[in-house]
DNA sequence: TTGACGTGGATAGAATATGTCCGAGTAAAC
DNA sequence: GTTTACTCGGACATATTCTATCCACGTCAA
């Protein structure tokens, strides 16, 4: 299992937005935090097209939170970015080969998918648990909007 | 994020495995769920150096659980298949770019990787609660032994 | 002796993640 | 209103990983 590196990114420019009075460029996210410019943009796009910002165009342009931050999640954030596919998919192989069994026994999910989805729901209310602002408390921010 | 296939492979064996009295051959697993022999191999081949099956070589050699089903959880097949490593890996992002924080700030772990670590925390914690005695208590055991 | 089986590595192919590029569009400045 | 600089957005390569296959070898029972 592997979550993609860009969460990491995507999480702290929020923080970092969360700070922020105006807009803020995706190339400025990027050298603040000395990444690729245009991967992140990337991924800035899908936090725009989840909702969690606001990009505004031409000069003086940039990217802003489109709600307060105690409204956004870290759990919104990393299905924005990483998609909000389960981790595990069932394939069903327990209707293929020799043992395949009969479809009336699996109009039920499978016991180990649903183990599975169980531990992911844990996994997600885990995440819904904080907010950006949450974090944005954790850091100084004194010091982040210093590099203005 | 993305969970390896070679997972629900791997759980679907353990439960069969755990109701089979004798080592089963790994070709033979592959054609129970209609799956490849050489790839399943190798996640058997992991399965064994995790402790988790007991491979026996020679004729009539096969697979065979090393323990009771009950003291197997399905965290424990999830490690061995999919590997050890957190799913968020943190690159460190704050020591470097423009904002980056000094080192005296460092010594704790950052805020976003705390609120991931405890995420997968409580995913694996899930995954723990299971055995491969419980999901095998949720399949029709009697069809299993009688394709052997 | 023989045949079946697991082990480990080497080897392709597919899918995905990562990184880069340039054009269309927009808002500010003059 | 024109110019200009700046932005986003998607299309385009590259790298890494996952998936799948194959073969040579050692092992064990019949
Ligand atoms: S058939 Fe997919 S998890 Fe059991
Ligand atoms: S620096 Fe890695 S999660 Fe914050």
């Amino acid at each position: 299992m592997k979550l993609s590196a860009g969460v990491e990114w995507a999480i702290h420019c929020c923080v970092v937005l969360s700070q922020a009075d105006r807009p803020l460029p995706g190339g400025r996210l990027a050298e603040l935090h000395g990444v690729s410019k245009t991967y992140l943009a990337k991924h800035l796009q899908a936090l725009a097209r989840a909702g969690i910002v606001q990009p505004s165009e031409g000069r003086d342009g940039g990217y802003a939170l489109t709600r307060d931050p105690g409204g956004i999640t870290v759990l919104d954030v990393v299905r924005a970015v990483d998609g909000p596919d389960p981790a595990f998919r069932c394939t069903e192989i327990r209707q293929q080969g020799d043992l395949a069994a009969p479809p009336e026994e699996c109009r039920r999910p499978c016991g180990v998918a649903q183990v599975m989805a169980e531990a992911e729901r844990a996994w997600r209310t885990s995440l819904a648990g904080t907010t950006i602002a949450d974090l944005a408390a954790t850091v100084d921010g004194d010091a982040v909007r210093a590099a203005l």
